[in-house]
DNA sequence: GTCTATAATGGGATAGAC
DNA sequence: GTCTATCCCATTATAGAC
């Protein structure tokens, strides 16, 4: 594999687990097999790294959003993907998804990828605003309420789901928390 | 003022501003003015002094929910208040509640302070539920489901809504993941 | 209780050879 | 592209004088 995207898939993997602050060349250098002066060849400071990371979970996040949108379900269902998304991303309880352990490691990061973190949460939550409007369409969500603020408080109780999880390094907290979210929604139907 | 207890004031606006990686001995000794070797006598260790922060805030939160409870109002004005706490914190967006702060930060706490920082979890969302069992009785909250499920999600919500609004330096995007949950609670009530 | 002085460690980054 | 060698900085922590 690529030295470069070996590099990206090991800081990816030590932030999700560890943090911003958790993740070093020392680290990176020792999981790849290369001494870390070799990684400012691909990366010549660490918040090139990051933004490059960023930029790479961006457009998976939203080929993942194109892909869910691409089967005709109902609005439901696309919430009850989005929801799975963010589940699996626990791993468990040991790993949270790299927007949200990004979030947490705010004053670690530089001016440039603290833009693109917030770029990332406006589309998120747009995605979110677009899908509760069709709801409204094809009531598949009970007690449905202003899809702007829906969007917004959906973004919010998933990461923070994630984040007590991620405390309580189990999935449990994660599970009861969205309980209520998912109840909402309408059962499976191929229209 | 008590060396110890500006010291322990020094940290906690440390925390919450720039998280547990943001906070130094060095920071608090310019802060109080004295030198750093100086904090070594009142704290030990860096984990001792977060151990007893954490304690002090426990103690400080579990009186505010005291005074919340002291007064004989509707399940709904209790809720409402709640909120209040977690906005307040905010201070704008330049600052998260102490226990976000550290929830933020889980890969640098030792142990002990985890520890402690799960029981905070479970006493809020205690309180939580039984605030909404009440709830259940004086029907003073719409859209009700299990009150364990509604007090897990309340937390979450309000832990990530602050962590949306301090990556945005912002309060905006606290009060629109909470307006829905606002919106559910009855007009105050002097009953 | 506070000071000076000093570990001991680990971080990101650079120069220059190969 | 990767290496060795080095720099500079910040961090927590300790020893011992006052």
């Amino acid at each position: 594999m690529n030295t470069r995207t070996a590099l990206l898939d090991s800081a990816e993997l030590a932030i999700r687990q560890r943090g911003y602050n958790g993740f070093s060349f020392a680290d990176m250098a020792r999981d790849v097999g290369i001494r870390k002066s070799s990684i400012h060849h691909h990366f010549p400071t660490k918040a090139d790294l990051a933004l490059q990371l960023i930029d790479r979970y961006a457009a998976q996040f939203e080929s993942a959003l194109s892909e869910i949108d691409a089967n005709k379900v109902a609005a439901a269902d696309k919430l009850r993907l989005y929801q799975g998304v963010y589940r699996d991303a626990l791993s468990g309880g040991s790993q949270l998804c790299l927007c949200v352990a990004l979030s947490a490691s705010r004053e670690s990061l530089a001016d440039p990828v603290l833009t693109r973190l917030n770029q990332f949460h406006e589309n998120s939550t747009d995605w979110l605003q677009r899908t509760f409007t069709a709801a409204a369409q094809d009531l598949s969500v009970s007690g449905l309420m202003d899809a702007n603020a829906e969007a917004h408080a959906t973004l919010a109780l998933l990461e923070g789901a994630q984040l007590m999880a991620r405390a309580a390094a189990n999935t449990d907290p994660f599970d009861r928390a969205t309980a209520a979210f998912l109840s909402r929604l309408s059962a499976t139907r191929n229209n």
